[in-house]
DNA sequence: GCCAACGTTGGC
DNA sequence: GCCAACGTTGGC
């Protein structure tokens, strides 16, 4: 994928248990650290194609009401995630360096928390949704998102 | 809480 | 560099 001029559009998926929507919205100035990513080809989304300013779907995965909870704007590009140096986070990697750093993170910033959770089974039901990474690769928590698809969930959520 | 799907690790 | 074993994710 080649970066563009233009900002794109991802979905981050969070456990709701873990950090939820509310969570952003209660965080000092709606803005917090997207850290702790330990899968391969999400932390390449993250290092490589996440820029300053990208638009974002907030998920909530594991929970009751599965789906997209709201909208979140890339507020700082990406940079090293700080625990994986951190021998007492969960998040340590051992085989990471300060030289070598693999793993990475960005900072997000609320813009919407949506009056209604847009539903994974309504995103399942819906034809111009059917090419979603969320449908094909359920397990990737950092996924790209097309412009017609944000604006389709967009539409829906209001 | 179960378990299928799938990503990661490590022995060979 | 293959692939079995293992660990994790995430819908149900």
């Amino acid at each position: 994928m080649v970066r563009t001029n233009s900002e794109q559009y991802w979905l981050f998926k969070s456990e709701p248990d873990c950090y939820s929507i509310d969570d952003l919205a209660q965080a000092p100035q709606q803005t917090a650290r997207w850290d702790g990513v330990r899968n391969f080809q999400a932390r390449n989304f993250l290092r490589d194609q996440v820029a300053a300013g990208d638009r974002v779907f907030f998920y909530h995965s594991r929970c009751k009401i599965i789906g997209i909870v709201g909208t979140a704007i890339v507020s700082r590009a990406s940079y090293t995630d700080p625990q994986q140096f951190d021998p007492q986070s969960p998040y340590f990697d051992a085989k990471s360096s300060a030289e070598a750093p693999r793993w990475f993170c960005v900072d997000i910033t609320l813009t919407k928390k949506f009056a209604q959770t847009v539903t994974l089974d309504q995103i399942k039901q819906i034809q111009a949704l059917d090419e979603m990474v969320l449908r094909k690769q359920g397990r990737l928590s950092i996924q790209p998102v097309t412009q017609r698809e944000w604006q389709t969930i967009n539409q829906l959520a209001t």
